[in-house]
RNA sequence: GGGGGAAUACCAAAGCGGCCAACUGGGACGGACUGUAAAUCCGUUGACUUAUGUCUUCACAGGUUCGAAUCCUGUUUCCCCCA
């Protein structure tokens, strides 16, 4: 059995603990669960933390439960949050629960009959069947509403005068019973969570002790954070998904490989299971030659194959390689079909007849045409000149110069507008 | 209520009768360099077209002039000072 809080320790992803944790998990195997809402139907990069802390629990030799608030998830987190959350319908809930439930598996071993193999539990199974009478009596009352508004996370939300609702409230009071519960029936002594969950988790070790008078642990891990002070986890697409029909592999990919120098290092210890050793002599390596940036590729890969596999972190590689790379109109016409789709996979597409193909009388055109490449002849003009636009990884430097190059796979062209804008055409 | 000042393109800020589609800085977007980075340097930044052209802009509406962002009148908004 490994020691978990070490573990977490060096990887810097301790941000608190009760005491006594330490020893609790050197008496032998525990359990330890963390809470998931189901607010959307995939886990995004965020939410990699805590499973990640899961991760590490089960490798450590405990048991790790996941549970998604199938409850909780109806009520909302005030914590943290300036507004009241919307509420989801059953329907959302479920299909997110289900969406979720694929995506932890990736990461925690469900299968098996091993002692320690990862649970997954939902609290609306227990929630669903208890009244609102039996609930304030049996949970309520051993809680006072002074010890729940004390808490940083409500006192905020009070102060900043938004309002809280009674719903949104009661949150910590359905959080701090899951924890009583899980305590009780599956002998889940320790509960994970980020920073912010804090409050909640001491509210549920509370009930234990007041309820039954027995001992609970928590254990937060701390926000990520960005070197430049930006929000992690945000591209201008908005959040990084794990499910690959919100952010493709390839994105996925390129988000992690251009992690600054300064995060790697962090993140790798974060997000990767790779041993310490093997981290320090990546991170030497990377000080040798940044410019290989060898921490991000192998960053990149560790969390790529671990979400989407190896297959798919091989397109995103060979993706890479031909947007960034130094690749050539060979490499591009080497490409069969559907390489050539999937790596162009999400690029928007331009469609042209055969006769509308014919009838361009120079690349201007063809570059305004539709407004979608560019939205006029003088704009293309324009960027042709300063050098920015390539068909085919071919630098296009004659606005007037006819349509002449080669279709690939005898249909497509690869238009760049700029180092990173991509566009399809398609003929025929 | 009285007095003074300001309104310019994405933002900031020049211009004060023709040389103004409007200096300059920031931002944005391109290019070079590089590590798909930072820093630096260069270019573009009203629209359409590509001729060295047309059209629409300098709060709004009118006016004076061959000609105005620049002068006059009114309207609106903002700021400052006195009450």
């Amino acid at each position: 059995m490994k020691d978990f809080i070490a573990e977490l320790r060096w990887r810097g992803m301790l941000q608190d603990m009760t005491p006594g944790l330490e020893n609790h998990l050197k008496e032998g195997m525990k359990s330890a669960y963390l809470g998931i809402d189901p607010t959307a139907d995939s886990l995004h990069i965020g939410h990699l933390v805590g499973v990640m802390t899961l991760v590490h629990f089960q490798r450590s030799g405990h048991k790790p439960m996941a549970l998604v608030g199938g409850a909780t998830g109806m009520i909302g987190d005030p914590s943290f949050k300036s507004v009241e959350r919307n509420l989801l319908d059953m329907e959302t809930l479920n299909q997110n629960i289900n969406a979720i439930k694929t995506q932890l598996a990736k990461f925690l071993d469900f299968e098996g009959d091993q002692a320690n193999k990862a649970d997954l539990v939902n609290n609306y199974d227990w929630m669903a069947p208890f009244s609102f009478l039996e609930f304030i009596r049996d949970v309520g009352k051993h809680i006072t509403v002074n010890y729940m508004m004390a808490k940083d996370s409500v006192k905020r939300r009070l102060e900043e005068g938004n309002g809280l609702s009674f719903t949104e409230f009661s949150y910590q009071l359905i959080q701090g019973y899951d924890f009583y519960y899980l305590w009780k029936n599956k002998s889940c002594s320790v509960q994970l969570g980020g920073s912010d969950q804090w409050g909640n988790i001491v509210t549920g070790a509370e009930l234990i002790r007041k309820k039954a008078g027995g001992e609970a642990f928590a254990l937060t891990v701390p926000l990520i954070t960005k070197a430049d002070g930006s929000k992690f986890g945000k591209t201008e697409g908005g959040n990084v998904w794990l499910d690959a029909e919100k952010t493709s592999p390839y994105a996925f990919y390129q988000f992690w490989l251009n992690v600054s120098d300064e995060d790697a290092g962090k993140y790798i210890r974060i997000f990767t299971t790779l041993d310490q050793e093997s981290i320090l002599h990546l991170e030497n390596e990377h000080q040798e030659a940044p410019h290989l940036r060898g921490l991000q590729k192998e960053l990149a890969k560790q969390i790529t194959v671990m979400v989407h596999g190896q297959q798919e972190f091989e397109l995103a590689l060979k993706a890479s390689s031909i947007l960034f790379g130094k690749s050539s109109l060979e490499d591009l016409a080497a490409l069969d079909e559907r390489t050539f789709l999937q790596v162009f996979d999400g690029v928007p597409v331009l469609r042209l007849s055969t006769e509308q193909f014919k009838a361009l009388e120079n690349t201007t055109d063809l570059l305004a045409l539709d407004g979608m490449i560019f939205n006029s002849k003088g704009e293309a003009r324009k960027m042709i000149k300063g050098g920015g636009v390539s068909i085919n990884k071919v630098k296009i430097n004659d606005p007037n110069a006819e349509v002449a190059m080669p279709l690939l796979q005898e249909k497509y062209l690869l238009v760049q507008k700029g180092k990173k804008n991509y566009y399809i055409v398609k003929v025929g």
